[in-house]
DNA sequence: GCCGTTTTCGGCCCGACTGTTTTCAGTCG
């Protein structure tokens, strides 16, 4: 239900800056659609509760009783009242970049624009020129928006964005007088899809204007849309996508193909570590430090931590010497904090955490070592890879190149888990071609040394939860990959069941992709995750997180509903091709933004540990 | 509408850029 409730919180206050009431009023409720929207659990569970949803930081009163209502009736009668004074297409207009609510609000009261079309039609005729604020170029500027809402405006999946940041933060690099170069915003951050790629570049004042030059006039820019000294932004052309996954509505010329927004700030080095820490956000956790900083006597700004005066003159124009600015680490330890890593800044209580963290460090030397979660998963923590594909079903590799790869990437375990018989467009095995298949695994066990190779499946979780071999076949096997493949569109009380039954089976180790979802394209199951984690820790059954960029499945809120039950997690690449094992880093980001230790994650672990795990022994 | 380590009332983050302006409003992140 967390979805649904921020969605009319946050509908509520974009209707209440369309009209103008009390901003404050307006922040207060996106605050709480945000709150709710990064929950663990599910507020359906607390929402006849007043006590428990005001404990909920953001959540007062008033929010409360919105949340008790629309679980009891379905509605929120105030959000039922904006609306009858609003025409429905209106609101629809403040997605269009550029378009905020009091240039909305001029354009319905005095242009008489109820929607996209009509807003078109007094475009084309020119009465829009009437309107105050609206000149020539404002018009030009609002068309192309227009285009490019048309186009479709869907996030960039986590997978695509990275490349095209990557391609120019090393180009950006060559370029003279630049001395850092690096990403920032919500790729840093390591969330599932990206609005826009922020490229943070430091430079001496004297090299900011060339820089900013040299950035728009980079291969595969396709239009300027702002261009300052310090700040520039262009669209870029997005390379093609990889063949199993195309995008949504977008083809893959390279040419002419599909574009995104990418933003170049340029700041002097000696405000790196501000300037990073700034455009990395998320603007939620920017907020809370610099209410944390005034209370400390001090300012926050992306070009450093400073004094708080009374000036109204920012402080780096006055040559003020600031506390903190050259690293992200100082300006942390300024505000007496442990060092936050980019995936856990959401403000989902990861700064109560690194204050505690701070706080309990004694020495000097234990406050900078010092973190809100001990032993945060890294990427280099992972050693195994337990959910590959071979030609056997629907890979690409044979299980010795499967292994070979593995090996070479430094895993000491590979699980060869193919397709199961249900899944007939994937060339499924039946349990006579698997029976053959664990033969020839055990075969290339002789001819590929130094790496485990484990005989697994990738068993489908059929509608009603059984699962597709029976219990003498899958004991053959060292590893159980089980995964929902069809009926996805199930409600969530069956879909609970299904899974629910997967989990107490007794015959899986890895409960695979657990919702089946695909970014952007398919919602898949939307089981109570309390119960699901419940079991899985019960039955000490490993929940997986899909690597792949389209999927990241568990999700970041799921992960940390997981890791706050004590259930063991699984990251896997679901690997098809050798290149799917360089998707491991998008499913350890999203672990990090669900907090998970490395100890919790069955893929950290020794080979021995973990093979005796999957004995059950 | 929410919140409290100088507050239960009076605050609520900060700067860059653009376009339409004669000094700034609106939007964005």
């Amino acid at each position: 239900m967390n979805e649904a409730v921020a969605e009319r919180l946050s509908r509520i206050a974009r209707l209440q800056d369309l009209l103008g009431e009390d901003k404050f009023k307006a922040i207060s409720h996106d605050r709480a659609a945000r709150v709710i929207e990064g929950l663990s659990i599910d507020i359906a569970t607390i929402a006849d509760d007043p006590a428990k949803l005001r404990a909920i930081e953001g959540i007062g009163p008033k929010i409360a009783d919105k949340i008790a209502e629309f679980a009891r009736t379905g509605k929120m009668s105030e959000l039922v009242e904006l609306e009858a004074k609003v025409p429905p297409g209106v609101l629809a207009l403040m997605n269009i970049p550029g378009l905020g609510p009091k240039t909305v609000a001029t354009l319905w009261k005095e242009g008489g624009v109820t929607d996209l079309a009509s807003l078109k039609r007094i475009i084309a005729d020119g009465t829009i020129l009437k309107l105050p604020r609206m000149g020539a170029k404002s018009v030009e500027k609002l068309k192309e928006s227009i285009d490019l809402a048309e186009q479709g405006s869907a996030r960039l999946p986590l997978g695509l964005a990275a490349p095209v940041a990557e391609r120019f933060v090393a180009a950006m690099t060559d370029v003279k007088g630049v001395k850092q170069v690096a990403f920032a915003g919500s790729l840093r951050r390591g969330r599932e899809t990206i609005g826009d790629i922020d490229i943070l570049v430091a430079a001496a004042d004297g090299d900011a204007a060339h820089v900013a030059e040299a950035f728009r006039a980079m291969p595969g820019v396709a239009q300027v849309l702002v261009a300052g000294e310090k700040k520039s932004s262009v669209r870029a052309r997005i390379a093609p996508g990889s063949a199993r996954f195309s995008v949504e509505g977008r083809s893959g010329d390279a040419e002419v193909g599909p574009t995104v927004q990418v933003d170049l700030r340029v700041v002097p080095p000696q405000s790196w570590g501000a300037a990073l820490m700034y455009f990395t956000g998320s603007k939620e956790f920017n907020i809370r430090l610099r209410e944390r900083s005034l209370k400390m006597g001090l300012t926050l700004n992306e070009y450093g931590l400073f004094p708080e005066d009374d000036d109204k003159t920012p402080p780096q124009q006055r040559g003020i010497k600031p506390v903190a600015s050259e690293t992200e680490e100082e300006i942390f330890h300024a505000l007496r904090l442990a060092y936050i890593p980019p995936e856990m800044r959401e403000d989902r209580g990861e700064i109560d955490r690194a204050e505690q963290a701070s706080a309990g460090a004694k020495s000097k030397a234990a406050k900078h070592a010092a973190a809100p979660v001990e032993g945060l998963i890294e990427l280099a923590d992972i050693k195994a890879e337990l959910h590959a594909h071979t030609t056997a079903s629907d890979g690409r590799m044979s299980i010795e190149e499967l292994a070979r790869n593995a090996r070479e990437r430094g895993f000491h375990t590979i699980a060869v888990t193919d397709h199961s018989k249900s899944s007939v467009i994937a060339n499924g095995l039946s349990a006579e071609r698997l029976r053959d298949h664990v033969a020839a695994i055990h075969a290339a066990r002789k001819k590929v040394k130094g790496i485990h190779i484990l005989a697994g499946s990738e068993v489908d979780i059929l509608a009603d939860g059984s699962l597709d071999y029976d219990q003498a076949t899958l004991e053959l096997l060292d590893v159980v990959v089980a995964s929902p493949h069809n009926a996805l569109s199930q409600d969530p009380a069956t879909a609970t069941k299904r899974l629910l039954r997967a989990i107490e089976s007794g015959l899986v180790h890895i409960l695979g992709h657990p919702t089946g979802r695909l970014i952007n394209r398919r919602a898949g199951l939307s089981p109570d995750m309390a119960k699901i984690v419940d079991a899985a820790k019960a039955n000490d059954v490993a929940l997986e997180i899909n690597a792949h960029w389209m999927r990241l499945d568990l999700r970041d809120t799921h992960i940390r509903a997981a890791v706050d039950a004590g259930c063991l997690i699984a990251i896997d690449c679901d690997v098809h091709a050798a290149d799917d094992f360089d998707n491991l880093r998008f499913g350890v980001q999203t672990a990090r933004r669900g907090w998970l230790p490395a100890e919790q994650c069955i893929n950290t672990w020794s080979a021995q540990r973990l093979i005796g795990w999957l004995k059950r022994d």
